[in-house]
DNA sequence: GTAATTATGTACCGATAGGTATAGATTGTC
DNA sequence: GACAATCTATACCTATCGGTACATAATTAC
């Protein structure tokens, strides 16, 4: 136990808050006057728990990733159901995330990737962004390319322009939550996009 | 002829200049200094031709339609190409301009999209934004509903919800090239994306 | 030429931006 | 209880935010 007087706040709640402003307004639309008042705590304890606002929105990622944007993959190895089903439930499932009605409308990461390659936001945390959506292509291509072995996908088809058009359609759905869309809606849309598997998919 | 000392900069070109610096860093990522220094006029002339911030955005959005956002919906009346070609070529004229070597990644239009839903875009922007989005789905509907009735498309299937998602697959498209694609991936993303009409598509 | 009109440049405004200095409050260690 | 460590509250910092006042420059109408 370290010494000293302790926190009277909860990190995690608080950083829970903080995700919630930033994914309202963006990076460069929220201010520090924003963040602690969401956060019910003042500037000098933000600066002491979590560093700067750059510091904190890349915590704030942390935390979105592993709150709202690890849990859908596991529809993907439900083995269970063919490989066009579980895309099918993948993609619903970031579907309801978008339009959860308890959340934001849309994702973290789509709107930070759009404050991308301007001059707003901080070198690391475009860095991070990058490195977050690269991740979501690679292990998309990891796991077509174990289902091509499984052959449960066609061997002639291009594993890495599915997954390429896997993560397009998501951040389409998630500008589609941003710009209005209801659950129905995406789901809609999802049904649609599946289709092009047709021929692709052999189980 | 209005009397008076005539303006001594190109409207249209100060426009255009703040166009690119909108589309570079959104609305709120974007201050007056960034305008003035890149539209080469200072506070005074933006002031008396432009009003204000918002006045400026909101004029900014209108000449971007117009300069890139109007110029793709003629491939889809090319009737020498069955409808899935003439999709793609309006899917692939969009995908350029994403990709433009001479202008900034992505689309203003779904950049401002992501602004929307937070505190960050003044309440007629924000208006505006919707407006464009919703025109560009009844547009499409428009016109699919022309080609379902040239038998261009199967009775059965659901127009609205293909307008729907040729949007989703606008805005994916757009995100992706600021997330860095090239042009040669989201052209291999729309070949996927188009496939979905292989069934519905009759002509 | 004079007056009316419009554009521009400079200086300025209050408010807010992100961030810090410092003093006081609260805790564990010894 | 003394002390060190940590957190918190208030006040403050400089820079920049969007926006305006006002004097001056340039142009047309008469």
């Amino acid at each position: 136990m370290s010494s000293g007087r302790q926190r009277s706040f909860c990190k995690k709640a608080a950083l829970e808050k903080a995700m919630i402003v930033f994914w309202c307004n963006g990076y460069s639309g929220t201010s520090l006057a924003d963040l602690t008042e969401a956060m019910g705590i003042n500037k000098s304890s933000l600066y002491a728990a979590f560093g700067n606002k750059e510091a904190l929105f890349n915590q704030v990622l942390d935390f979105y990733l592993e709150l709202h944007g690890s849990s859908h993959s596991r529809h993907l190895f439900e083995q269970q159901h063919t490989l066009q089903e579980r895309l099918k439930n993948y993609l619903s499932s970031i579907a309801r995330m978008l339009t959860d009605a308890n959340l934001p409308k849309g994702c973290l990461i789509c709107s930070s990737t759009s404050e991308l390659a301007g001059s707003c936001l901080p070198e690391k945390s475009s860095q991070i962004i990058a490195m977050i959506n690269r991740k979501t292509v690679d292990f998309l291509t990891e796991f077509l390319k174990n289902e091509q072995k499984e052959q449960h996908l066609t061997a002639d088809c291009d594993i890495n322009k599915i997954a390429n058009y896997l993560l397009t359609l998501q951040f389409g759905l998630a500008v589609s939550a941003r710009n209005g869309s209801e659950l129905a809606e995406l789901l809609a849309v999802i049904d649609r996009a599946i289709e092009c598997f047709n021929n692709t998919v052999s189980l």
